[in-house]
DNA sequence: CCCGCTGTATGAAACGTTTCAAGCTGACAA
DNA sequence: TTGTCAGCTTGAAACGTTTCATACAGCGGG
């Protein structure tokens, strides 16, 4: 019954105007007392829930903000999305957190969705490496703010890790550790996030005074732990075998383990590890893992934050910020080899 | 600019009505063939986004559904809605994703958001034992459908898996490789799903004969690793000492399996270890985790058909499904001992 | 006695759609 | 010629809010 019981019912219920009703909801202040109780008895009684719809309608614009991620599996994504969800609910709007799927033919799927239910914005990590997607938000007029990816200056407001010290925390302790011959294991290249995490990871073999050869990459097909199976029966087939392997992200990292575990090749002795991202699962693993640390609820949260300010504020004042967060080597026992002397 | 563009503006610019719009967008075979490009036109011209309120408004009810789950950073529930939303993309639903964190009060506060949106229906994994969801979604006149969990017959719609057979499978497992002193490794007691688990198990003990003492239980605080840790240590210091561990919930045979590490207790030579939900990261644990497997892409799936089934269908003619779908058991090493002889 | 003020309440307009009865046109049959 | 019908288009109503100009009542001051 509940379902068709209007503004109108209740103040015909309780004798005013809907007007009053909507004061009563919305600036209780404005009226009397009196007039307060009989009609708040009068929504009870009905059980009357006002409709998003219509207030939306007037507003022209919705009390939803739009999170869409590339992989909600991922947990990583998941910690960000409990991040901004718990600060856009002390602002009182509701989230819609979707997947990509990294596709970006769903994220553009998706970003029509948005645009239709005009949404309050949209906290996204595009899946492309262009910024096609960005265009089009940009287009659509819609605020956003880019969650795991840096924007230049001025182009929009994004909340990221360092990627590029990220990798050079990993390598540079891989090295300090007396690892000279040091496996990158990365997804497909288009990815800017790991692109980024190989360049800090080279900055931080030459920094060493090692040969560019001294890193050699083993590409994965996704970056889940499946692909790091693969790559680390890759990994282990090369000759010479590197002694430790940095990996893109803690999925490809617990693969490779996987697959050194079932080999018979003992982490660390045999083969250090460092991950990056720092899941939960990564110091859950029987080895727990090496990695680099991000903090994914404060990415969220920090993101969500940056959009409410967006929105709330007028667009004329509003400029863009471009939020970098420092990423934190957390070592555990995957690396954790006794430090060999530099020669030999 | 493109926020204000309304159905009218399209209709001057094409010199036709609004009505003729509509059909265009809604009903092209009404119209011209000469009109619906003009029309087209016009909409690309002027960069027309339709408003979902407005329509929502006028339909009475939304086209999003949501769903609202326990942890959103557990896999379980991350595949799950994953399912779901694949499910409802198909039938071109949004779906809006939210985390009770098992906290009724969070619950209820998210049911109340969703009714003000009029959802189209609710997917849900209550975080009460009791049935105080139940009653507040029938009241509310929204469909809903329960996720991982059993309602009587008529009650409701539900998709869930045979929670006891699951434990039986399990403890039968482990006394067939001749264990014959086992722990219950348990959440806090009032979820269903855990005491179900307990309940399977405790069959199983009893049809291969055992006193009611061979299982332990081993209680944790939370479904999440750190409690499996912590668990796991108790477990360590019992006298005397399990030789297998059976846990509500890959999460904490996880953490349970980390300490065993940090101890120096060797599974599954020393302990087996069989968990329950084989998320992804059970099969990539360095000791692969035995689990029980629960199909949660299929549960999310299933639980978004059941919804679309319920809400279109007129409600006279609906009749309430209960599916339980059922259990199978993944053998990884982590219970992978050699049988033993039941003598001795 | 009138004026202007304050505190409340009112009712209509507007938000952007969809739907639907009614209108218009041209063609074809009687 | 008239009637009927099909195909296309129209314009207004309705959806449930919020907002805003207006009205009303009571009251103190001039």
């Amino acid at each position: 019954m509940t379902g068709r019981v209007g503004i109108k019912d209740v103040a015909r219920q309780a004798g005013v105007s809907v007007g009053t009703v909507s004061n009563v909801i919305n600036n209780p202040a404005l009226v009397t007392e009196e007039t307060l109780i009989r009609v708040r008895a009068a929504i009870e009684q009905l059980g009357y829930v006002r409709s998003e719809s219509a207030r939306q309608l007037r507003a022209g614009q919705s009390r939803i903000v739009a999170m869409l991620v590339l992989d909600l599996a991922n947990p990583f994504f998941a910690e960000a999305a409990k991040g901004a969800e718990r600060a856009l609910r002390e602002a009182d709007l509701g989230v819609m957190v979707c997947n990509s799927a990294g596709s970006a033919s769903e994220e553009s799927e998706y970003l029509a969705l948005f645009a239709e239910h005009r949404v309050r914005g949209v906290l996204v990590t595009p899946a492309d490496a262009g910024s096609r997607t960005v265009e089009t938000l940009r287009s659509q007029g819609l605020p956003f703010v880019l969650v795991d990816r840096a924007l230049p200056a001025g182009e929009g407001c994004s909340v990221s890790v360092d990627d590029v010290l990220g990798g050079t925390l990993a390598v540079r302790h891989l090295v300090d550790r007396g690892h000279r011959h040091i496996a990158f294991v990365g997804g497909p290249g288009d990815l800017p996030q790991v692109r980024d995490r190989f360049t800090g990871a080279r900055d931080a073999a030459r920094e060493a005074g090692l040969p560019d050869d001294a890193l050699v990459t083993v590409e994965a097909e996704r970056l889940d732990v499946s692909a790091g199976c693969d790559a680390g029966a890759r990994l282990l087939g090369m000759s010479p075998r590197p002694s430790a392997a940095f990996c893109a992200n803690d999925l490809l990292a617990l693969g490779v383990l996987q697959a050194l575990f079932a080999a018979g090749v003992r982490a660390p002795e045999d083969i250090a590890l460092v991950g990056y991202d720092d899941i939960e699962f990564a110091a859950a693993a029987a080895v727990p893992l090496t990695s680099v640390r991000q903090p994914a609820a404060r990415i969220g949260r920090t993101a969500a934050e940056l959009l409410l300010a967006e929105s709330h504020g007028d667009p004329a004042t509003h400029t863009h910020q471009r939020i970098v967060l420092q990423p934190e080597l957390v070592v555990r026992t995957s690396s954790r080899t006794p430090a060999r002397p530099h020669a030999l």
